[in-house]
Parts: structure tokens; C-alpha cells; sequence
DNA sequence: TAGGCCATCTGGTCCT
DNA sequence: AGGACCAGATGGCCTA
């Protein structure tokens, strides 16, 4: 395993929702994705093409495989590569979406490039912590203008969605929003941990993050 | 050199 | 039938 540099791993967490020196709370520590490798270069570059000079990457059988010399029909060949440009179109298409995610996030900007499942981590932890802070704020004008005729100017997310959902309820102290990590997770937090980067472990209660999960 | 990350190819499956 | 989606395989690039 590539060793990776740990610092604080619940550092974020444990000043998140609090004044932060940090001008974001989420932000990841630029230190530890500075130092990791690989991903600069060309990983979700939007034209894979450009990288390094090489024409394309990994397998060829498009030259000189399968789908090429092989024994393949010229009909079923044609198909094949149309196929193949979908997949590249729609991988693309993919990239791209995860590249807005990206653009969304708190980083330091000149902070290494999130990989894929750091992005899809982090996005959840940063919604699930944006949550919190909403339903923070609801609590604390509830407790300052008591009242049953109040009404919250924030979504009541943990109290049965506004589209009929269960209820979310986070199944961590809100008063500790530190470490709610969860390793049954498969969000893996354990694996941010061990990396050394301290994403905010995931509230897996919600149907959408339920979603999400699978989606990872 | 090993390991991580990534792009691409490919065949299978599901959907329209 | 054709396209979208998916997962496995493969190989390049990069860093420690």
C-alpha cells in the first residue's frame, strides 16, 4: 500500500460547524492530495487524447484485436467501434459531470485534482454537512423565538423530506458533529482514514444517500 | 518496481 | 434492433 502522509485525520471534522481558522470547514487538507500521485497528468483530463502525446490509452484492439484483424465481420467490426465511441462519449459525458461536481466543492485551488471516489466522497459529506448546518440554524431560531406559530425559514430535512421521504435522521449526537463515521459505511470512511484524508463520514439514513451509496 | 488512478475496449444485460 | 449501462480486463502514466 502506497503510504500516505497522515495529518489529523478528523481534523475537518472536528472543526466543522465551529470558527474555523479554515475559510471552509470541508476543505481537504492540501498537503495530503498534494503528495498523492498520478492524477494531474491526465486523469479526467476532458480530452484524453492530448495526453502525453499517445493516441488514445490502454487496450488497442481497435487497431489490431478482436475487433480489428480477428476474425470479426466488417458489419459486426462497424458496430463494435460504434459502440466503443458510445462508451467513450458517454464515459466522457461522466467525467464531465464529475468535473462540475469538482468545480462545486471547497478546495484549496492549488490543491491536487480529486480522484473520482474522493470527489463522490467528499460531495457527500459536504451535502451532509451542509445539512447540518441548516438544521443547526433551524434549532437555534426555534430556541430563540419558541412558539407554535413559528415557521422555519430552513427545510426541515431531518423531520420527513418535503417529497414525502422518511425521515433522516443522523444517527450521530448533533451536538459532537465530529467522527460520525460509520464503518458499515460503504462509503468507506475508514478507507479516507487510512489515506489520510479526513473526509466527513457519511449519514447513509436518507433514501437519496441511499441512492448515492449504490451509485458508488 | 509496486501500487494507485485512469482511459479504453469489450461482451453481456436491460431498456426503448 | 439499437442504444445505454455495467463490470471485467488491459495497459499507460505517475509517485513513493
Amino acid at each position: 500500500q502506497k503510504p500516505k502522509p497522515q495529518t489529523a485525520p478528523n481534523q475537518q471534522s472536528h472543526h466543522f460547524l465551529a470558527s474555523s481558522p479554515s475559510p471552509c470547514p470541508l476543505l481537504l487538507e492540501p498537503g495530503n492530495r498534494a503528495a498523492r500521485g498520478g492524477s494531474t497528468s491526465q486523469g479526467g483530463s476532458a480530452c484524453p487524447l492530448k495526453a502525453k502525446g499517445r493516441r488514445g490509452r490502454g487496450k488497442s484492439k481497435n487497431d489490431a484485436g478482436a475487433a480489428g484483424a480477428l476474425g470479426m465481420s466488417k458489419a459486426k467490426r462497424s458496430r463494435r467501434m460504434k459502440a466503443n465511441d458510445r462508451e467513450r462519449n458517454r464515459m466522457h459525458n461522466l467525467n464531465s459531470a464529475l468535473d462540475a461536481l469538482r468545480g462545486v466543492l471547497p478546495t484549496f485551488p492549488d490543491d491536487a485534482k480529486l480522484t473520482k471516489i474522493e470527489t463522490l466522497r467528499f460531495a457527500h459529506n459536504y451535502i451532509w454537512a451542509l445539512t447540518e448546518t441548516l438544521r443547526l440554524a433551524d434549532q437555534s431560531i426555534a430556541a430563540a423565538a419558541p412558539g407554535p406559530s413559528h415557521e422555519s425559514p430552513f427545510p426541515q430535512i431531518d423531520s420527513g423530506g418535503p417529497d414525502g421521504l422518511a425521515p433522516w435522521p443522523c444517527p450521530w449526537d448533533s451536538s459532537s458533529l465530529c467522527s460520525p463515521i460509520s464503518p458499515e459505511g460503504s462509503l468507506s470512511p475508514t478507507d479516507s482514514a487510512a489515506e489520510g484524508r479526513p473526509f466527513l463520514a457519511p449519514c447513509l439514513r436518507h433514501p437519496a444517500q441511499a441512492a448515492f451509496q449504490d451509485f458508488i
